[in-house]
DNA sequence: ACTATCAATTGGTCTGACCATCATTGTGAG
DNA sequence: CTCACAATGATGGTCAGACCAATTGATAGT
């Protein structure tokens, strides 16, 4: 019953590292559960052996990284929870904001992975989903009537994110949820434009996508995307072109 | 000349947040560039008017994020940098190790990922590029004539990330090197296995890839990474089934 | 039985101090 | 004069103890 274990000696730099590493380590092996419950700081601190502030900056670490949530007042706590994905469609915005990812880069990679998304999705959704995505589209165009353009982007990527979600495959809807969150800022740059061809060719989209003929749809995705990358990147030009590399 | 400046009310239930968006903030307008170096910690608080613990967690929480990075030392402090790909990175590994994905989701995932690079590595990659890969298929093989488990997976592993880097998409990359992270931590839970089929897949792969001819190259990819991914399921199988959804 | 109040627990912040590290500066040996 | 080396100061990293704010749960009063 010895209490203020001394551990083995931390090593590294920074010990709010290593207890956050450690904590880590327990959530990789399963000795921490999505749910769990860790002690409170006091408690963790002393365990540790190291100062509440410390402590508390592993916390905040993972906090950031989505891995545990804290909860204040009595029978609060740091709660494990799987919240990482959040940190990685950040990650991926803090990479275009510091330049790190240019325009080009974003509709090539987004016509990609919508590619494959759209494969995936088509042989397994169902009827629901096919509802879904029609509903989508008539919204989109409703906010196009009525001109409200943030509407109109915000249903428009809706649609994109619906289908990612239709795969059923979190990596898929991680990795587009971030893409198509970059795009989304990249659009508010660049205010709105015409675009009157989309709901057209959402419904030829449709029409292959609910008769499960992946290519078909993915064809018809892909013009649309291209134009549209076209239509951005022109417009790109006009604001701040020489960046051509 | 009067001190603690009260800025606006800082809103939010976490000062350190707001500070941390803050930042975030002129990181995204641009006020903050690749190599800009912010002022010291006491000097942050001060301004911001707020305790250095309280900036301390705002740094701690973009340190993480890889915006910045905290040098010790005088002339130290924190630098604006690019290293969020290192999130993404970590994102998807915590995804994974709080069950988020499931071994078929990496797979799955991973030959869809995997198609789109060769196909963009294929039409991009240059002498130096193919010879690289050259050089890594012979390393990989001398791995496993002399039975070293670890180098052979890093080796395999290593030229998916080649492809990746050829493509000069930082997206495809970080994403990639995400989902083969991930693959890595999976592949060294199953322990080591046959995989001699693994090199002479490589040498068509690259004949096809040498010749431009994307189709080829990514089916003879596909087909091996199915191969592998048979190779996969079934050990987990073994090892721990009845999770077959 | 129900409600209002209070106490305990816990995260969030503050203050002030000390240590380790590192660039700069100054100094003494050559 | 030059160069190696020690002192100095700035800076991140940690610590200790305190107080505040939010939340919960028990308790007293109706």
């Amino acid at each position: 019953m010895s209490e203020t274990p001394s551990y083995q000696k931390l090593r590294g730099a920074r010990v709010s590292d290593e207890i956050a590493a450690r904590i880590r380590t327990d959530v990789e092996t399963g000795k921490l559960k999505v749910g769990s419950r860790l002690p409170s700081e006091r408690a963790l601190s002393k365990q540790f052996g190291v100062s509440r502030t410390a402590l508390r900056e592993a916390l905040r670490t993972l906090e950031h990284a989505g891995l545990i949530r804290l909860e204040k007042g009595a029978k609060g706590g740091a709660v494990v929870q799987n919240g990482s994905g959040g940190a990685v469609v950040s990650g991926l915005l803090d990479m275009y904001h510091l330049g790190g990812i240019a325009p080009h880069h974003l509709t090539e990679a987004r016509i990609h992975f919508e590619s494959s998304i759209i494969r995936l999705a088509c042989e397994r959704a169902v009827v629901a989903d096919i509802e879904a995505l029609n509903a989508n589209i008539d919204a989109g165009e409703q906010a196009r009537v009525s001109g409200d353009f943030a509407t109109r982007i915000e249903q428009h990527i809706e649609f994109h994110r619906m289908l990612a979600r239709i795969t059923g495959n979190p990596l898929m809807m991680v990795v587009m949820d971030g893409v198509l969150d970059v795009m989304m800022r990249f659009l508010k740059t660049l205010g709105p434009y015409e675009n009157a061809y989309v709901t057209p060719s959402r419904h030829r989209f449709m029409a292959h996508f609910a008769a499960r003929n992946a290519d078909a749809a993915v064809a018809e995705m892909e013009k649309l995307l291209r134009r549209l990358e076209e239509n951005y990147l022109s417009r790109l030009g006009v604001l701040h072109l020489g960046d051509a590399a």
